[in-house]
DNA sequence: CTTGAACCACACGTAACGTGTTGTTTTATA
DNA sequence: TATAAAACAACACGTTACGTGTGGTTCAAG
């Protein structure tokens, strides 16, 4: 009762192209076990489970050469390999996880500055090319340990798609009007929209926006949260300063 | 002060091999503003800025044609592209999720039997290449809506590794030992241990573990809880009869 | 024995370059 | 200014895992 396959019904049963069977016969990786004396393939039964032993490695992301040496070399370390595959997926996932919050940071300027703002897209992606630790590096001299988590934190989870969207919306305001005289009501009141949006962000932890704000001051180039560059962030610093003068003042 | 860099210059300043600038020539994605009289290629500022936008678009993930396509026409929605490339960002991460899942599933299929169990491996796959949420379809006779939920977040979550590496030992065991008389003692151990692990994991939820275990007794093939496949329920169910009728007997 | 389907073998194409070769141009040094 | 060294251009072939197409051959049904 055993079975027996020419290449085009194998082909059917499996959803393996004829092709593809084709090209791992030439590469030696399944080799019919026998054919007619015309030259047709004949694939046995030993064979279609070869195949499909072939098709789970692939799917495990496995190469045709690595295939073809796990299968031929029966005292190859299957732990090791699959290990390593694992952490090729981890890495990659990461990566997955740093593109998308790229490509977001990217959209999100698109919506608000309405057209393409190259400088800010190299920031983002600047700021991603580096592991998600790495990005506040920078700011370990203004920052401790605990700080720095909270921000993490803040970034991935605590913040919607609103808060996001306000937050942008609001630095885009003050990078829009960046030549606004500092004594001018309207920057004044770009300011303060702002500093409600970072003490909404902020919470009540009133030190941590110190920190921050001390580490973003320092900043010399880059982008530091999300939208902020230097020039808005130069901006916020001439308005509180003139702010806090008239207050003195009065 | 216009700087003009030779493919050498370039090459050093950005990191982009020669070969790849030469590439991009070939395709006509930058071709260099002016050439010396001996055809050497000359880039100008212009050209650096494309260069860095195109090396942007391409951290985005965009293939090269689409990048000639994105910069050529400015007419082109670069929201719908990034909305696009997020769509697949987010389809990756999906599929890489299930190839870890199944990698891990592998990986600790082989510790616990020592050697390649290629059926567990083609059932492991198989539960993983359909949606997480598809998977736990074929139980949608027995469970209903709430119960596959818990289901779902127990098989994330809840399970520590050291739990997973409980549950595959005791499963692994009845494996071995699945030639035993169901009225042996061994039998009866096996089964004790396979419900301890069993009731830790549900829980209290005893409702949840009746419809599950049903659930389990009607399927025809494939795997259900990780390893658990139809032999070990089947080695189950009869040494559960068997301990019922002494009971009963008794 | 014919005919249509299945099959084989071969070739070229894909994406984004890496690697290597040969011949030419530029640049630095003597 | 002559020459050697470095840089460069242009071309070709290789990479992965097949898709697509072609012409000639073999198989299976009638």
């Amino acid at each position: 009762m055993r079975k027996i396959y020419t290449i085009g019904k194998l082909s059917k049963n499996t959803g393996v192209t004829v092709r593809t069977l084709d090209y791992y016969d030439e590469i030696g990786l399944i080799k019919p076990s026998s054919k007619t004396s015309g030259g047709h393939r004949l694939y046995s039964e030993d064979d279609v489970m070869k195949l499909e032993r072939v098709l789970a490695l692939k799917y495990m992301g496995f190469s045709l050469e690595q295939i073809k040496d796990i299968l031929e070399n029966s005292t190859s370390n299957w732990q090791e390999s699959i290990q390593h595959q694992l952490e090729l997926v981890k890495r990659e996932q990461e990566r997955l996880k740093m593109l998308e919050q790229a490509l977001l940071g990217v959209s999100y300027s698109i919506e608000f500055e309405g057209e393409i703002n190259w400088p800010v897209i190299f920031s983002i992606i600047q700021l991603y090319q580096h592991d998600p630790g790495d990005v506040l590096e920078q700011y370990k001299e203004y920052l401790n340990e605990d700080e720095m988590k909270k921000i993490i934190d803040m970034n991935a989870a605590n913040m919607s798609e609103e808060d996001i969207k306000e937050w942008l919306k609001v630095i885009g305001d003050i990078r829009n009007n960046l030549h606004l005289d500092p004594n001018s009501e309207e920057a004044e009141q770009l300011v303060l929209c702002w500093a409600n949006q970072a003490d909404k962000m902020f919470g009540e932890d009133e030190e941590l926006l110190g920190s921050m704000w001390e580490a973003l001051q320092n900043l010399q180039e880059g982008i530091a949260f999300y939208p902020m560059d230097k020039d808005v962030i130069n901006f916020i610093k001439r308005v509180a300063i003139v702010k806090r003068e008239s207050t003195n003042d009065s």
